[in-house]
DNA sequence: CTTGACTCCGTAGCATGGTACGGACCGTAG
DNA sequence: CTACGGTCCGTACCATGCTACGGAGTCAAG
């Protein structure tokens, strides 16, 4: 075909994945993305994907993840003398810990869902239950 | 009864949490710790309740939640002139946060899961599917 | 060929969430 | 009373994750 993957300049990137241009050079440097080709002028030229990959960089980085560990998830993959086996583990030790962040916020939620359900929403705040419940801890 | 409730210095509470102590000021100074009594000399008085509300901060750091979240997390008792309902109000957006947060990480795991089955543990890297599945983001 | 938008780079600044430091004071054991 | 640790405070510093700035080169429309 004749345009083959239609490369993409920094602007539009960052407008396609919704992040300021800035962050993609910050990205770049510090491992996140990949150093594209260039243009004989030395103007970036991404491949279309990496839209997706700015997105899960946002998805993760809202969920508590560090740049320090996204960059390890996406690591995973183009780290050139890495077995398979070796990105299995990596891939579920994040499981694992995605996991643990899961029950974590369930416990949470059970606390302030209780919470909610317990106060009637009328008479005035001595009267509502929503307070020492939330300092409670691991059972 | 005698002691009544044994009231902590910044150090024991400090030790208690397993926290900093300058941590403890530097909460108190943007109001996730209130001020606490002092003793004639200026040191601090900790009840000891204040232990489980430092691990709290904890827990709820580890979960994403920033300083300022959690001092609203907090603060939603002790505040004079709330309602019951403005309260009950807050602790329900809470909860539809928290349930957000779950469900991401929940299509993160599945993604993950659905990798780590899909590699057999043998083989070259281009063999490993770990790849592009990771780039993947909301349906 | 000019104009305006876009890109490049390096460097600086900002907000968050601490962490460390230094000099003074307190308090208790010997 | 002295020593030694704990505490006080203010200020400075740190890492993370951006965000802005300035000056120069690029490129496409008119």
């Amino acid at each position: 075909m004749r345009n083959g993957t239609a490369r993409l300049t920094t602007g539009r990137l960052a407008r396609l994945a919704d992040v300021g241009v800035e962050t993609i050079r910050f990205y770049e440097r510090h491992g996140l993305l990949p150093e594209p080709p260039r243009t004989p002028a030395g103007y970036r030229e991404y491949p279309p994907e990496t839209v997706r990959r700015l997105r899960f960089i946002r998805r993760a980085k809202e969920l508590g993840f560090t740049l320090r560990e996204i960059r390890e998830l996406l690591e995973l993959r183009m780290t050139p003398g890495t077995t398979c086996a070796e990105i299995r583990g990596r891939a579920q030790e994040k499981v694992d810990d995605i996991e643990r962040r899961i029950r974590s916020l369930e416990r949470m939620r059970g606390t302030l869902v209780q919470l909610v359900r317990s106060c009637r929403g009328r008479g005035p705040i001595s009267e509502c239950p929503v307070l020492d419940a939330l300092e409670e801890d691991e059972p």
